[in-house]
DNA sequence: GATGAATGAGCGTTCATTCAT
DNA sequence: CATGAATGAACGCTCATTCAT
């Protein structure tokens, strides 16, 4: 009725078909899970808004925690191409932690809630069977590493266990970047602040 | 400990009754909710682990959210006990961090759990109407208010913004011990390079 | 402490005992059945409002349905009351009528809600063993009795069958004054209306 | 009757499904609250009659009051369509009540019960919230604009309030057919002393 | 692939009643 | 007589998931 029978000339320009449900039920997730959090959703209100059936849903994700954890990677995917576009491998500790704050910082203001939504406690979404690691250890594991290297090139101090200190930044990031939007801090001191106090911290 | 043997032959001491339904309620709450969290928490659980009729629990709460925010309560208030009998107002900058840091893995070895639990963010517990502000970015004000305190004492740089370091000093603390006890870190070593971290960056 | 050993002579004055927790709790049951109907009022709630203990509502009452249907016996003791102090043998079909419905309209302005809250459809107090007839048709039984009664005596038509037409006066007395009262009707109107609609519908 | 039974061989006679769940849920609901009053029908009493899921009754209601309320509602328009089968415009006033009558005395017989449940008073089910008006007040309005257009037409005594004789001719009706069907009177018999009853007391 | 009506275990909570004191 | 802490069956309702179409 109304729909054309012809091979859609008019809707589907270039390859294949167009699975394009999953990417309207992604960004509906998204959109719901940053607004009103995991348990607030129900994969229901992610298929209508996503304007496809329910089943639908379950057609791309086997349940709505599996919806969730994509989210997150996805979130984390993002994040990390902010970082690695601004970081090189010569910045020095001052110019590293920089650029990595300013990376977190633009990401957060361009996709807001979206950190806060993904670093939701896995231990909330599933009580039993959960994954090895919540989503902040591995981040900070990705600091630890960091730490790791800038400790082999001298550019920090070596008396630090990096696995720990890993975590301590990462924490330290985590909390400052969550408190500073929920009272609506100034980015520029906060970034001045926090890049102050990782330096500090760190250097040799 | 310290509760007298003398007339405690049975169980019922002396007089009247007990109305110990409350104790029971909340151990038996402190234990669920550290165990399986706040949402794989029913009040039904809370009651059969209490021993006590599905009813009592609505007996001493108003509702679910409210136990969860007295445990919440009670976990803070044990903490801070824990803290201020280890530090002082004369401790040095060192002292002040290694003394709180040893209070703060002191109580998270003795009620293990209780902390990771207790600061389950609050937007999980209830999307619409939560407390102003979530218990860490509370805690994170009371470290600000120490830092405040060490700045004018001259024991610490004055060029941080207190509200902001305090966050990164609560969020690296924070990581780092719950890390800490999901990889089963060694303590000491935790402590020694989470103390060093915060000291040099704060140090004047 | 505080309470006189000496024989109560402050406040037991004369007979017997009291047990005046019966009296509070009738005045607080008739209280909260008017304001809040028989479902949302509890024992508790009652007994409450009695000032007495939750357990001494049983001491009185085998159970909840029972405090209500002793409510509905009172304000029926009650209503005759003022009904056979206003009426008298001799009255003529429209003395009568006007008489008695000048009682009802009294009780009802100096016990507000009273009439109501004891009309409350018994099916809806109790789905299986409900007593054999509703409050409601044992008044008009009663009215039907007084139809016999002025039939007998010739005052009015003796073509009617009294059982039918005592219900009939009834329901257009019990739906006029419950309308009225909600509407806020002015009473000597409904009254002048009410009266002449029942004169003519009987008189021989 | 006037459904065409071409085409239906089997049961579901052509296209798609039938999403008949609310028709069975509709037809279960009326029987439950007709045999059991609201109180003692339970949303999952109703599923369970109807042979549906206990989910499926929240999928055609936002809630329990809602479903009785639609039952009334059906009541109300099937009783307001047997009514104006019958009577016409130019009806002397002995016809419109015999007609009337007949039409409310018909559908109680072939709807066992209905006019009873539909009528329980709506404080009974909702203590807050409740609409402006009970159902019986709207059908004595009801009857107060049929008095209304009598007079007007000089078919009765024009000395009435007609909202206040409207509420009295419904009380009579109400409580005459209830307490008729509940003590099993014979129906001629009740017709025709309600006719004469309400005839004489609106004739000019 | 896509749909959405249907499901029912499970939720948080209430309340009439009991009974040890 | 009086108490009120305790009870637990029962309530109205939700929602992640399935499956016939």
């Amino acid at each position: 009725m109304g729909k054309s029978a012809v091979h859609s000339l008019d809707e589907a320009p270039s390859r294949r078909k167009r699975p394009d449900s999953l990417l309207k039920l992604k960004a509906a997730a998204r959109k719901l899970f940053v607004e009103r959090g995991y348990h607030a959703t129900r994969p229901q209100d992610i298929a209508r808004e996503a304007d496809v059936g329910h089943g639908t849903f379950y057609l791309h994700f086997p349940d709505k925690r599996a919806c969730f954890l994509d989210f997150v990677d996805d979130a984390r995917s993002e994040l990390d191409a902010y970082i690695r576009a601004r970081v090189s491998q010569e910045d020095t500790l001052e110019e590293l932690i920089a650029h990595t704050l300013h990376a977190i910082f633009d990401y957060a203001e361009s996709h807001p809630g979206v950190l806060n939504a993904a670093m939701t406690d896995e231990a909330v979404i599933d009580a039993e069977g959960a994954q090895a690691k919540p989503l902040l250890d591995r981040w900070g594991d990705d600091w630890a590493e960091t730490v790791r290297n800038l400790a082999r090139t001298g550019r920090i101090s070596t008396q630090y266990d990096p696995a720990i200190v890993g975590q301590a930044i990462l924490g330290a990031i985590h909390q400052v970047s969550a408190e500073g939007s929920r009272s609506r801090r100034n980015r520029a001191v906060v970034l001045d602040n926090l890049t102050k106090f990782l330096v500090r911290a760190l250097k040799a």
